[in-house]
DNA sequence: ATATTTTTGACCTTATTTGACCTTTGAATA
DNA sequence: TATTCAAAGGTCAAATAAGGTCAAAAATAT
């Protein structure tokens, strides 16, 4: 079995527990006897936020990497809605999408505002092509959020 | 947890109670085994304008600190918040900015996790230039919704 | 054989802690 | 009154303690 794996599956039991692990990297790279860098590795590929997960940092002294656990308990309707989405959707597809989850009360007014700002044509001042793909990407992260 | 979060947490426990609060540098510095110096980065970093306090001080015999805690509004706080953010920020700007504004109460934990979500450097796949400048942009439209 | 994933390491950025040296102020003294 | 001195607090840069990035090398998978 690869280092990264088994790394990957000691985090996991760890969070089997916790809702959330604050890590130490050299330490735990450390105790992996692996590289530093390797820990990012595996954050970046595992746990990243389209496996369900949110990861927070901070550098200097008494730093950390926090790894959390997004909780899917709540939410079928949510999944299959970010599983729906392709890799781009239009400001369009965005509004109808929203809506519907408002009217369903999967959100409070002020996230739906949230979400609809930041997913926004007029907010996202980029070219056509890279707009829409920016946006699902925005768009499926928050949704998954939301849980 | 380090030395200067717990300095913080000190500060502010006593500012629970009291609008503002006298410090003797080097009283506290002794109290918590630390240079002189560390208060005043602790009050740099974390008691400073745009986290919603005031700082007045004196030196020579009798000299103090006085750290006072604004009473903005919400309104008052996110406004100045958005005025104050510039045409790009980096990804540790915000979150700074974000975790102030919890503690603050101004938002809500679901609240706060979309906008950190939406301006996520991992999310925003855009090359580094054009990325802060998005991120402004989504940034402060996202506070205003906050209202 | 080639493409993808993993491992490794050199170099970078950020946050905190520490200490040497500087400035201001009020009180005591000349 | 002018001078001096001790008692504050201020500044800044070095040392230390994290974590981040990126690309080359190695290993695996197709």
């Amino acid at each position: 079995m690869k280092l990264s794996d088994i790394i990957e599956d000691w985090i996991k039991n760890v969070l089997k527990e916790e809702q959330y692990i604050d890590l130490q990297r050299n330490e735990l790279a450390n105790q992996f006897n692996c590289v530093p860098s390797q820990i990012n590795y595996v954050i970046d590929t595992r746990f990243n936020n389209s496996n369900g997960y949110y990861v927070e940092s901070r550098r200097g002294g008494g730093g950390y990497i926090r790894i959390t656990k997004i909780d899917y308990s709540k939410g079928e309707y949510i999944m299959n809605l970010v599983n729906s989405i392709k890799d781009n959707i239009t400001n369009n597809e965005t509004q109808i999408i929203l809506n519907s989850l408002y009217k369903n009360d999967f959100a409070t007014e002020t996230e739906i505002k949230l979400i609809k700002v930041a997913t926004n044509d007029k907010v996202l001042r980029l070219n056509n092509e890279i707009k829409d793909n920016v946006r699902a990407c925005i768009l499926k992260n928050m949704l998954i959020n939301l849980l």
